[in-house]
DNA sequence: CGAATGTTTGATCCTTGTCAACTGCTGTGG
DNA sequence: CCACAGCAGTTGACAAGGATCAAACATTCG
């Protein structure tokens, strides 16, 4: 038996304590609606403070930050189970923006109604350190990422990283993933420029290790594209909880 | 009145309730004992999976990861009131490494007492979303700045964040900072070779804007080195707690 | 049909990396 | 005491990875 917030999974079970009954009341009184929004709608703006929070239940967006003189840095990308928001529950603004790239159905939660969840349920506070190490950790390996990997260093990685991401959620059907972003996106998140991400998608191509085109990934050699992207399967990845 | 755990500040009472009677001898029992760790110590390793938790009192370190062919990765220095260990704690290993630049003094939490401590005191669950948020902030700024900056921005940032966060912490003294780091360190935390970090840090003496030989950082013209590096004075760096 | 958006490709430039050599300093052992 | 090794910092010469510029192509949408 799963418990869940309808269909906003709180937790896997898996890897959490099932709730009690008062928990899953407690949770369907935090939880406020769901939300759903077009491509290109805004989720979070850099310097607002919205009231919300939310938990993405399908589609997928960006979460970036930009510089004054114009230039935008992917911090990652948002794909279904992902947590937003945080930061403006905590800190007196967000740090980031958010935005959706494709159509997306969000779940709404009440930021004030978070610590109050919290405090009735303290044993969360593990889960929220657990969510927040995770975090973290994938943080870190973008820093390492754009710090010390060449162009198809950092793309292998990313294609790898996407590809264990939506092969955790279920979201591989035949042989690929969706992966609906722009080039320019990708570009964005990896600290490159459009044209030369563009070459080194094509290179990776060109070698028959992988393919992404009309928002479809597909990896055919996944054993070449550890060893291109200089990284071990990262078993973290699949253990990212569905708050 | 200030609670604290002896020489180790639990946090800033600006910002957090203070503690009862109660919490303070919980801390207590909590804290395992200070350790003092020469230069050039290991403090974590990736990979294994140390049972405790630091917080530096004194002294500089440095967090990295590093790539299978070498290349090393500075993920953050390690000033005092930071928390390191908590990865281990929380999945199944350390993810970065981390090591004492200078002599160093630590206190030390044993890892298990953790979750005790906050089942007990769950409002510290708070506390320790409030440092994951932060943590976050940092991460994604030191991602927009690998991503997006240029050498001469990259370090005039790295300049300032360490000028900030030095300052509030109290150890200004006369024109400068201790940064007791090699520029070989500061070169893998911005991801630039060290012969171009050495001569950009140069073009930033010449400037007049900031010097940083000797172990030691002063900075002349704060307001220039905003500019070049793209940014505004951070008020969050002022905020990270002491945990 | 034209406008807008995204992808692709080639040519050229430049920021940064790599290589190499030299300095100054410190610690060590003959 | 000096010779020497080792390490961090410094500087110049050169190479290269990736950025920028420019233009063509494909799709979609009004």
């Amino acid at each position: 038996m799963r418990y869940s917030c309808r269909s906003c999974p709180l937790r896997k079970q898996e890897f959490f304590a099932p709730m009690s009954g008062d928990e899953i009341q407690a949770m369907q009184r935090f939880k406020v609606g769901e939300l759903a929004v077009e491509a290109g709608t805004p989720l979070l703006m850099e310097g607002s403070n919205s009231p919300q929070l939310f938990t993405a239940l399908s589609g997928q967006g960006v979460r970036y930050k930009t510089l004054p003189n114009g230039r935008r840095q992917v911090i990652t990308f948002v794909f279904p189970g992902d947590f937003l928001g945080l930061q403006a529950g905590v800190m007196a603004e967000m740090q980031h923006s958010a935005e959706a790239t494709t159509d997306m159905l969000l779940c709404v939660f009440d930021r004030s109604e978070l610590w109050t969840f919290f405090r009735t349920h303290p044993e969360r506070g593990y889960d929220m350190t657990w969510l927040c190490a995770v975090e973290e950790h994938f943080l870190g390996e973008s820093i390492l990422t754009l710090g010390q990997r060449s162009a198809l260093e950092r793309v292998a990685w990313a294609f790898l990283q996407i590809w264990a991401r939506l092969e955790a959620l279920g979201l591989r059907q035949d042989g690929w993933v969706p992966l609906p972003h722009r080039q320019q996106d990708l570009a964005d998140a990896l600290g490159l420029s459009l044209v030369h991400t563009n070459k080194t998608i094509r290179q990776l191509r060109n070698m028959q290790v992988a393919t992404w085109s009309d928002g479809r990934l597909s990896v055919s050699d996944i054993d070449r594209l550890e060893e291109i992207a200089q990284t071990e399967r990262d078993e973290a990845v699949r253990l990212r909880p569905l708050f």
